[in-house]
DNA sequence: CTGAAAGCGCTTACAG
DNA sequence: CTGAAAGCGCTTACAG
């Protein structure tokens, strides 16, 4: 391997001082340097194919121009459109995007890929949707001394956060299935198989998620029985096995609120093999957004996260912090809209009871 | 701001010197420490939550333990989940995982994207899938100075290759297309609207891709007509709208072979808004064996790639790499495979001609 | 307008 | 077995 370039080679060939150089590349215009030693800088650096030591500028700095985001369990197709969102509002301000799971080998393993987000080079982290059980570990890891901030659905108080609101959306839902006057509605999430992964949502003094708790409100303002299905927010198949099975013991509900589209793509499956049709037999609503309910069949009815909105909100929020890092936490809240289509619309209402 | 702690900090709370520090926190079993020593290193670092510099490491040592994995254009499902599988191999190795995506604001942004990519902070680049007009650009900023390793179905030469062989799945998949005696079979992929995105697959100087120059060439051997239709292997939009057009100037052709996933989805769409039934009236199949295809109806027959493999392969030639700068670059080759599902079985063939 | 010099926090060869 | 010291490649305050 050869001697890497360094800016003492661009200084000798231009012939100016290394901190010529420096000031050139770093495009310090306050310092006045004339346009024609710039020029000599600016093509030395070229012609030697001069690239900045990244790590050394960070050290020298404490700057590295770099921001993690971490994601929880996997990067569902909902995740990489943030991911892809959030990694261009990084880009458009000069800053590269690390990409971090956390937690996707399993709950043991949340504590060191945690430890790993924060000991890598970065100025900032940027965590979405972390799930509760997630949150005292990260409490435990964040010394201060790396700005964070939270996002999405769930976030981690202490940080600054950037939260997404789906109550008026789901009562918008809720209502639109209560519509047709269906006698089951059932919800199908994480309650019952991924205690592990998600809180125990329908716990009376666990914190609730607002899609459990509304839909159980509405259960009980119209005096309908509460069906929880369990279902996993990341994995299809174990959600799909839990569906039939519920389906073989219970029949068919006549809707399905889903707690993400990962999982009413994966009920939209089922069905679809059940030979059970949607909507005309059941009803059906995800929750995020993402682009692949809309190309199913039924398209998927789902709440939608802005996802551009958040992903510029937490930018700006990170920005902020770096700007002021002693400034009290903030946050700001972005509500969800209720999107129809055609997995909730039935072509007639059944009859009243 | 508080200062940093430092392994300074901890070897005065230790009691013993900043290189044993180093020694303990860095698991130098080599150099003989007494475990009580180790012991109160260890207990002092964890007591003031110091966390090592990673600049600092990196400047002194050379190393980052991270690695920059470049997709193209946009991060789709189907590099979500090759994503999600590299990031585990890095993590496993102890390493971290930069993502980027080049290209994704048009041409004109790729010289700066692949700038970014070799100025980060980075032991070794991966690049997935780069297409031939990012080549130019990116063999530029090759100086030799960062490992580059290229995977996919498109690869750089003069970098580790770990190619995707699509080849042998192409060639079952146009057999299978032809069981059932199609008059016309169209291609519906890069070529006319998107040219700047990707090679004009079908001039005859062109590198060709090879689903481009299968489908050709088995379309002449069987004395059909070529029937090339324009679709964005990156914008489902785009794909819609051009194949939209398509159909309404020439008919619905017997089969379709898409370039892509991305693109068999947005085509299963329209078809299925035009009232166009898969597979009874069309057949189609795309490549890459994304999840999301497994979840439209009907389910979406696909050439898969390895996507395991090809990580784990494409983590062992960077490993190679970093561990032997100066061996010539080396190459490894993955056989696709079509998975045949509903969208081209249709129940019964037609009738010879 | 330009340059010499301190120092960011580590790792590592070397001396004891 | 432990420690003093050099030095990685930058940035920045300061002197000229």
């Amino acid at each position: 391997m050869k001697r890497r370039t360094t800016r003492e080679d661009v200084a000798v060939k231009a012939g100016v001082s290394k901190t010529t150089v420096t000031y050139v590349l770093n495009h310090r215009f306050d310092i006045a340097i004339p346009q024609s030693t710039r020029i000599r800088v600016q093509e030395a650096a070229d012609e030697l194919g001069y690239r900045p030591h990244a790590a050394a500028s960070a050290l020298r700095s404490g700057r590295t121009r770099t921001i993690t985001a971490a994601f929880p369990i996997k990067i569902s197709g909902f995740y990489a459109h943030v991911l892809q969102a959030f990694e261009r509002e990084c880009n458009q301000h000069g800053f590269h995007l690390i990409t971090t799971t956390i937690g996707h080998i399993g709950m043991q393993n949340v504590a060191p890929d945690v430890c790993e987000v924060f000991s890598s080079l970065t100025d900032g982290v940027v965590m979405f949707d972390m799930p509760e059980p997630f949150i005292p570990h990260i409490k435990a890891q964040m010394n201060g001394d790396i700005p964070v901030v939270s996002a999405g659905i769930f976030t981690v108080d202490g940080t600054d956060m950037v939260r997404v609101d789906l109550a008026p959306a789901v009562k918008v839902a809720m209502e639109h299935l209560l519509a047709s006057n269906p006698r089951r509605i059932a919800f199908l999430g994480p309650g019952l198989a991924s205690q592990e992964e998600f809180p125990k949502s329908f716990e009376p003094g666990g914190k609730q998620d607002v899609r459990c708790h509304l839909y159980s409100q509405f259960m009980q303002h119209t005096n309908r029985p509460l069906e929880v299905i369990a279902g996993s927010p990341s994995s299809r198949s174990a959600t799909m096995a839990s569906l039939r099975n519920h389906l073989e013991s219970f029949g068919v509900p006549d809707a399905i609120f889903c707690f993400n589209d990962e999982i009413a793509i994966a009920a939209n499956r089922v069905l679809r093999e059940e030979g059970i049709p949607v909507p005309d037999k059941v009803l059906l609503i995800g929750c995020d957004g993402c682009d692949e309910g809309e190309y199913i069949s039924p398209p998927l009815s789902t709440i939608v996260q802005p996802v551009a909105m958040l992903c510029s909100a937490a930018w700006n929020a990170m920005a902020e912090r770096l700007a002021h890092p002693d400034m009290p936490p903030a946050s700001s809240t972005i509500e969800a809209i209720f999107q129809s289509r055609g997995s909730s619309q039935r072509s007639s209402a059944r009859p009243q009871d």
